[in-house]
DNA sequence: GGATTTTCTTTGACACGTCAAAGAGCGTAG
DNA sequence: CTACGCTCTTTGACGTGTCAAAGAAAATCC
């Protein structure tokens, strides 16, 4: 064991506030985009596909972009192609391959959905910032998550 | 739908690195936490349980503080009970109730884990901040959390 | 060109969280 | 004291994420 410094009282309850806004914002974002019927993670896969020009994408690539595994998008793109939101296509320039691509139907819940999941960034956080603070905020996460895995 | 405001250019790259810190952060705790055999959740129950005094608790109220649903709280006891972590038992003075505590080995892992949990906690985040910084940081996480829910 | 290794997606088993329902005891109103 | 409603914990079903292994096609090496 490394010499281990324990935390401070001030870190201390710095860091119990950051556990709990880690839960938090989360949690609640995920809460209201439920009631417009997605899960976050519908809604990460519907609005990084309709980023791309054409709309469709590779696996690996897509899994790449979105940081998530690729069992983990091949998984919930099987669910999501069940649900009508997406299709899966063979890969014509590699056998191996798959290609996603929104159908039609999922193009337009995003679109639905997009709005309220706005209002609900917006209202469950940022608008409670001030551009000072939105600031320092993302100096601060862009470091940190910058971090060596 | 009320009149949506999209977001600035600010708050929109502000956003997509507070996004990617509320993803990144618990995630490479947790997979430090796995290496020491525990999950988050494993962990939390085990402190959460180890700050009371006599080390014992009802579900009720431990789900409380934890701010964890009671079934999800059931459901993950009745798996760490059977790795021998915790131990449950009828409330005497109620005969609905359970009564969670630490077995000995349960307390023993938690402090086996703890200060890698702690080195983990200061290597993943705390350190890379300023005073300063983790004292803005406290209130904005106070802040939002504390909002309605 | 054929064998071997690498790369890619999917699948299966399992841990986890949520929601709804079941099962049991408590508390109270009459 | 009995019946009703309320509260408590557990359970089951299901969607989800992870890790390891399977299955198939490319790429590489001789």
């Amino acid at each position: 064991m490394t010499g281990t410094r324990w935390l401070s009282t001030d870190e201390e309850r710095a860091w119990r506030a950051v556990r709990r806004l880690l839960t938090v914002v989360p949690s609640r974002l995920a809460r209201d985009l439920n009631q417009l019927g997605l899960s976050t993670a519908d809604y990460e896969v519907l609005s990084t596909l309709s980023e791309k020009p054409d709309r469709r994408w590779g696996l690996k690539d897509f899994a790449e972009k979105m940081q998530w595994s690729r069992s983990r998008l091949s998984h919930h793109a099987a669910r999501m192609e069940a649900r009508g939101l997406i299709e899966r296509e063979p890969d014509p320039s590699d056998a191996r391959g798959s290609i996603y691509h929104l159908t039609d139907q999922g193009f337009e819940i995003l679109a639905e959905a997009a709005p309220g999941h706005l209002d609900s960034v917006r209202g469950r956080f940022i608008d409670h910032l001030s551009a000072d603070e939105l600031a320092v905020l993302e100096r601060i996460s862009t470091r940190i998550a910058d971090l060596p895995d």
